[in-house]
DNA sequence: GAGGAAAACCTAATGGTCGTAGGGAAGTCA
DNA sequence: TGACTTCCCTACGACCATTAGGTTTTCCTC
């Protein structure tokens, strides 16, 4: 009762919020990530452009959510696709939803991979998320270790490296080169099983010499 | 004689011109490749910035020309690297020529390679050097497919997307998260070798099979 | 319900951006 | 010398991010 009016209040400025970040994804979708215009914001929003300050102290700290939104929901995304599922087929279904989301979060996407936004660098607290999704991938691949279908040298500095340069790659080409097609028809994007597979080879456990 | 006051006029602005595109080169490795401005430019160069527009149509053609001066010279940068060597170094020479220009030119590499500044597409004339460089990549894995060094598959569709999805993977990730990094140092970049060698790996060319 | 605090929103203004219009000065050629 | 071109300028319009400071609305307490 006492708290009601609170709630409500912190409700309806977190549905602002949300509705100022929902809105800049969909302008930085046809004008570009870089484009960003609060003033475009605040006119879809109905407001009058300082109004947008009540809620982010500046473009930047939009981006910074935004990113964070990001690593949460890409991270999200890929422990949902492994959860209950048998262990030596979560590291390729965790590839596949990230796969998907990136292709169906092209500006977010943009935003945590490419550092392209002049002047912005998230903060540690929207960064976290992202360090969670790199530390899941290494539990992942020491389980493929520990399970015998890779070698050691897979949970290495090296074999982490290579493993998300090998992935980046195929994204990467595929949003600078054909950024309009799906998940599934992308000409970059069914390659993704591929590198994958050229990780497993890399790194097979039997003869896993690193040279 | 009657040419030489025209010869000179043209020359000054060529001249002009190249110090621009010198600008904003500098300029964006500061600033970032997005906040280029046109006024910083003109302030550099002890001009008003309206007469800039007497060089450059837009800000647009200025990234325009950055893109085809990029793409001229990584391609020639390859290009040079390989002359006069045996054959079955010109790819792994090539390779790491472009590695090391990207690295040493930073600015145009994310212009050329991410296509990130809002509105911004390169014109068919500035592409052209990009599509040379694409070209000269078939031939040399063609000479590879014809020496008996790699598969048939290699200068595939698939394969070519893959080759450059494995140099860009290393580049992109490089560029991304250690971009102070030179060539010799960078975390990724040395893994430029290894997924050349994971590159012969898929296609051998006694066992070729691609899947 | 009334009073007061806090949040939400506003207008006005600063200083920056790109780009256009139109005019003057300097260089070039007959 | 006179005509023509190129170069550069000032002035301007339309946008942008952000700050300062005032007003209205919302909500809680009394």
């Amino acid at each position: 009762m006492s708290t009601t009016g609170l709630d409500r209040r912190s409700k309806r400025r977190q549905q602002t919020i949300d509705e100022i970040l929902d809105i800049s994804i969909a302008l930085m979708e046809t004008e570009g990530v870089a484009a960003l215009s609060l003033s475009a914001v605040a006119r879809q929003l109905g407001l009058q452009p300082p109004s947008l300050y009540q809620y982010f102290p500046s473009k930047l700290a939009i981006y910074d959510a935004l990113f964070q939104r990001g690593a949460e929901q890409v991270r999200d995304a890929q422990r949902a696709a492994r959860a209950g599922v048998p262990i030596e087929q979560q590291l390729e279904l965790g590839i596949t939803a990230f796969s998907r989301w990136c292709m169906e979060n092209q500006v977010l996407t943009q935003l945590l991979f490419w550092r392209t936004i002049p002047g912005f660098e998230p903060s540690p607290e929207a960064f976290a998320p992202a360090v969670d999704g790199l530390t899941d991938l290494k539990s992942y691949l020491q389980q493929e270790v520990d399970g015998g279908r890779l070698h050691q040298e897979a949970v290495s500095d090296d074999g982490l490296a290579l493993f998300t340069s090998l992935t980046a790659g195929v994204l990467s080409q595929q949003l600078a080169n054909e950024p309009q097609a799906t998940f599934e028809r992308g000409r970059f994007m069914k390659l993704m099983p591929v590198v994958l597979d050229m990780f497993y080879q890399r790194y097979e456990p039997t003869r896993g010499k690193t040279k």
